[in-house]
DNA sequence: CATAGATTGTGAATTATTTCACAATCTTAT
DNA sequence: ATAAGATTGTGAAATAATTCACAATCTATG
């Protein structure tokens, strides 16, 4: 039963649980796998593939108990629980995510932000005091930061990325369109915006 | 030749076109697909697979020639035509994405941003002169604008994507967790920040 | 100009992901 | 209590994406 989990089940979990808190809002104790499908725009059989990577949750011929359902995605998926992060680079692009709301609705906090310049260290921007680059070890072992988010220029992103691999950051959500070289051990996931919009485009012709 | 080409390759052709900008300016002449698939980290053979969608370009035995390699990538995504694109929604991240390098350096032009709060509009941001929601379809049909970031609240999304719509923009790139419902003519891509990076910490445990 | 070594382009094989289809079993109605 | 209808969980089938593997053919060298 739990064997490997691919990343898109993961990814629809957390639409799943969106649509999931809103209908117990709405008082909607029972749904079906079809109807949730609906909402997300996928088949059913989806649905019932990427539940039935956690056990037995529904009953047959009745549909899923929406409270448990959503209480079994917010365990596996750790919402609930804070998870701090920290900004690496205060630039307009990480200036926005220190004070993003969706990470909070989901349980993370930005508890540390970094940047190397010296109009900006030791200044207040969006409600965290900019910490220097050289603290990051120090601060990511004091807080226990497991994963950062990079958003320095792509000139900076490796060098920058090895000072976190060395402050023994878990993850990185990286936001530079730059390859980064970095050990197994450390988790990446890429975010380049820049190819997000030309992918878009490419098929708008 | 011409068949489908799936969104993944267009996405690497992205990663190829930049480590080929990177060698020209090194002057480096030519490259073998294993070469440039170390660079990305990928297999060989997918860079190959990838580039064949876009006919015969190296010569067996010999290489690709970078300089040519890059031109066709760039003819093929429109690198060097500038397109313009337009901002829905000023807050913290639509300011940050209205000053963002990473798509100028694509040809990307923010031609224009739009927000509906008082205090907003009429004022310069980021070197833009925010513009009222309300004029949307004056301004699309102006400027032609094709693709719209929409970074609005999730309350306003729908909504707003409605406008955008009636505006006759072709597609969306969605920064909202909202699963916008439109017709099939608009093409839309969603980027969920909030769950991009509950995906990457669901694999740091 | 012939041979050795390198490297492409592409069908075939493999792997990953999605969808189908149906037995199992729950709910509801009579 | 039973039958009719709904809906799950899951192997099997289908589809999509990646990787293999090799004939074709280029370059370089003697």
């Amino acid at each position: 039963m739990k064997k490997h989990i691919p990343e898109k089940t993961v990814a629809r979990l957390l639409l799943y649980y969106r649509y999931l808190y809103f209908l117990l809002q709405q008082g909607t104790k029972n749904i079906s796998s079809k109807s949730l499908a609906d909402m997300v725009e996928i088949k059913d059989s989806q649905v019932r593939k990427d539940l039935s990577y956690f056990g037995k949750l529904g009953g047959q011929g009745a549909g899923y108990d929406v409270l448990a359902l959503r209480d079994m995605i917010a365990k596996v998926l750790d919402i609930g629980q804070i998870t701090n992060v920290c900004i690496i680079g205060m630039g307009g692009l990480g200036s926005a995510l220190a004070s993003y709301k969706g990470f909070e609705a989901l349980g993370f906090k930005v508890a540390a932000v970094f940047d190397n310049a010296a109009n900006k260290v030791g200044h207040r921007l969006r409600g965290h005091t900019c910490l220097d680059s050289k603290e990051l070890s120090k601060v990511v072992a004091e807080k226990d930061l497991k994963v950062a988010i990079l958003t320095v220029p792509g000139e900076a992103a490796q060098k920058t990325s090895i000072a976190l691999e060395q402050a023994r950051v878990k993850a990185i959500l990286n936001f530079t369109p730059v390859k980064l070289s970095l050990s197994k051990n450390i988790k990446i996931r890429n975010i380049d915006l820049a190819m997000e919009l030309k992918t878009l485009s490419f098929f708008v012709k």
